[in-house]
RNA sequence: CGGGGCGUGGCGCAGCUUGGUAGCGCGGGUGCUUUGGGAGCACUAGGUCGUAGGUUCGAAUCCUAUCGCCCCGACCA
């Protein structure tokens, strides 16, 4: 492609509304325009990058036996009422746009398809012998993101690569699930991209089994755990590991410890000497349930260590039939004021009593006390003493009886210890989730009614697994990961061009016509190559190529008399004089290597 | 939604405190010179100062409302 073909719209200062490199090389490389807040228009150099991934992506998946399809991205709103996400994704914070058309019917603007892929499995499938298959699609989606962010990052509208999988059994189904793993870890590597596969929860899709697939960036919004040796790796909100070792405590003659003012961790450990360690802190939690029921909590752990509230909130929604809709800390006054009689906020102990709930609150009268771990194993620490300036010292949990759970609802954090007979601790990363693999089983086949009869003739729920790429998103991951201070560094299976071609000076016949000639040989031998026809100075030509970051550039200038060129990558690790007719052999060599 | 910041030519910004009718750099156009790392000179086009009200003889500037954008939290590919 010739660069007069198109505008090619590089901006020399760097637009004030992005933040992160990569978002800023997008927009001042002209790759992406905004149109409103998470909306980016695509431009040629872009698509071409989409584009790319796509191949990439549909080779191998293709390979593994999946088909390519597409689906609508209006949804009916019966498809969703079925499966029981309607409300969940619409009302409140919920995240899909929806609309009605003329008849007054409900449509939603898809986020995601388990709805209509199954319901279109329900309809085609019949039998076992028609299963396993896995369906995908590369297509844009649409969230009505709380906050979206980072340009193509958490973007509105987004092109996402959505695959699902139908099997006659569950083992198959996990069989599949590591099939497409595989698969998931040859694409991301297909395009030049250092990940980290890790164990996530399975979130708002649901399932069992699931794994995200991370770019480690410092920009990324994901905490992951894992070890130097690679024998673990999760996200934070899955992670499970051992705290270290708390500071022993020593024995205490009386128990009440006046602590004036001291409503903080960091305030008591301060004055009174002590290590964060040998505290219990003691947070207070309201869930609230679908059947409307609000349940406080009274959860316990070591000082030094934080609640994690997806591990409170997947315990939490075990302990009742009704859907656990929203958990939240306890701390706005009027709240307080309204259930509790007398809280002491900043001395609470693990033994406060269920009476100070007030008898005319919306509350259950009774706190569902939850005991971390690491608050458990103490045998001896101070906590609150449930007096406002006073903490206590506790030798032991028999007080608390048998009223209570003893759980992991900790966020585990570096320097944690894998588990009890390793050496091996945890690191932390930042990472950007391109790739989520879930094991659905039977979740929407249920709702869906999506049903297949086995080899006794019986009808049984169709076992799903889905699998997401953020394919937008990992164009511009790929983006924080290679860069530098002239621009972007494509990596070259998904860059937009592998080459480009600049003239020093186009005016010069000589040039021209060898430059002319090199581009038209290159076309001939399938090379994707950029020419730099425009009439600018060297220096733009050579300011723009590294900022689109083609990761090798041609050169034709003084020596085009000799008819000898240069070969260089975008790196500089290679850099060659050579003559115009060996050219096309030796780029097809070095651009192999890489 | 809560907290913070910002809207002035395509991009980056100044001007606003102390009202007097808009300016700088880059970019664009034309011409000449230049030509291996964002050239020089000259000329030139381009702005209802986000929008709507209000105060005032007069508003980019003061007041009110509203819209949009970005950042920090809850959401996720």
């Amino acid at each position: 492609m010739r660069v007069t073909s198109f505008p090619l719209a590089t901006l020399r200062d760097t637009p004030s509304e992005a933040e992160i490199t990569s978002h800023q090389l997008l927009l001042k490389g002209g790759f992406i325009k905004r149109v409103s807040s998470g909306i980016y228009a695509y431009m040629p150099l872009m698509l071409r990058v989409i584009e790319k991934i796509s191949h990439i992506i549909e080779k191998e998946l293709n390979k593994i036996g999946c088909s390519k399809l597409l689906l609508p991205q209006l949804h009916p709103s019966e498809l969703w009422k079925k499966s029981g996400r309607w409300e969940g994704y619409t009302e409140g914070e919920g995240i899909m746009f929806n609309l009605k058309d003329r008849q007054d019917r409900s449509f939603g603007l898809a986020p995601t398809h388990e709805e209509v892929i199954t319901y279109i499995a329900s309809e085609i499938v019949k039998s076992y012998k028609q299963l396993p298959f896995c369906f995908y699609q590369i297509q844009t989606k649409f969230r009505d993101e709380i906050r979206p962010r980072f340009g193509l990052m958490r973007g509105r509208e987004f092109i996402m690569k959505d695959g699902y999988s139908f099997h006659s059994s569950k083992e198959d189904l996990i069989d599949f699930y590591k099939i497409m793993e595989k698969s998931y870890e040859n694409i991301f590597e297909n395009c030049g991209l250092k990940t980290l596969g890790v164990e996530a929860d399975s979130g708002a899709i649901g399932g069992a089994a699931s794994k995200e697939f991370m770019v480690t960036a410092d920009s990324g919004e994901d905490s992951i755990l894992f070890t130097k040796s690679g024998s673990y790796s999760a996200n934070i909100e899955k992670a499970i590991s051992l705290p270290s070792k708390e500071k022993p405590l020593k024995n205490f003659s009386k128990s009440l410890i006046h602590t004036p003012n001291q409503k903080s961790i960091q305030d008591i450990c301060k004055t009174n000497n002590f290590d964060p360690s040998q505290i219990v802190k003691v947070i207070i939690y309201l869930a609230k349930f679908e059947d409307k029921s609000e349940v406080p909590l009274l959860l316990c752990i070591r000082g030094d260590q934080s609640i994690n509230d997806v591990k409170v909130f997947n315990l939490i929604d075990k302990t009742k039939q009704s859907n656990l809709l929203t958990l939240s800390i306890i701390e706005s006054d009027l709240e307080i004021k309204k259930n509790l009689n007398e809280l002491p906020l900043g001395f609470i102990g693990p033994d406060l009593k269920d009476q100070l709930i007030k008898k005319n609150s919306s509350w259950e009268k009774k706190w569902v006390r939850i005991v971390d771990h690491s608050a458990y194993n103490l045998s001896k620490f101070i906590s609150g003493a449930n007096k406002v300036d006073f903490h206590k010292f506790f030798n032991s949990w028999k007080f608390i009886g048998d009223n209570y759970i003893e759980a992991d609802i900790r966020n585990s954090k570096a320097g944690d210890y894998l588990d009890k007979d390793s050496s091996e601790i945890l690191l932390e990363a930042k990472g950007i989730e391109i790739g989520h693999i879930f094991q659905l089983g039977q979740k929407y086949s249920k709702k869906l009614d999506a049903k297949f009869s086995n080899q006794k003739g019986l009808l049984e729920n169709i076992w799903m697994g889905c699998y997401g790429i953020g394919v937008s998103r990992l164009a511009q991951a790929a983006i924080e990961q290679n860069h530098d201070e002239n621009g972007i560094c494509w990596p070259i299976q998904i860059s937009p061009f592998k080459v480009v071609l600049i003239a020093t000076n186009l005016k010069d016949p000589i040039q021209e016509k060898l430059a002319l000639s090199i581009y038209k040989e290159m076309q001939e031998n399938n090379i994707d190559v950029l020419f730099d026809d425009r009439d600018e100075r060297a220096g733009v030509k050579f300011k723009d190529a590294d900022l689109i970051g083609i990761p090798f550039r041609i050169i034709v200038g003084r020596d085009a008399i000799d008819n000898q060129v240069e070969l260089i990558s975008r790196s500089k690790e290679i850099q060659l004089k050579l003559s115009s007719k060996e050219l096309v052999e030796k780029f097809l060599n070095e651009s192999k290597l890489m």
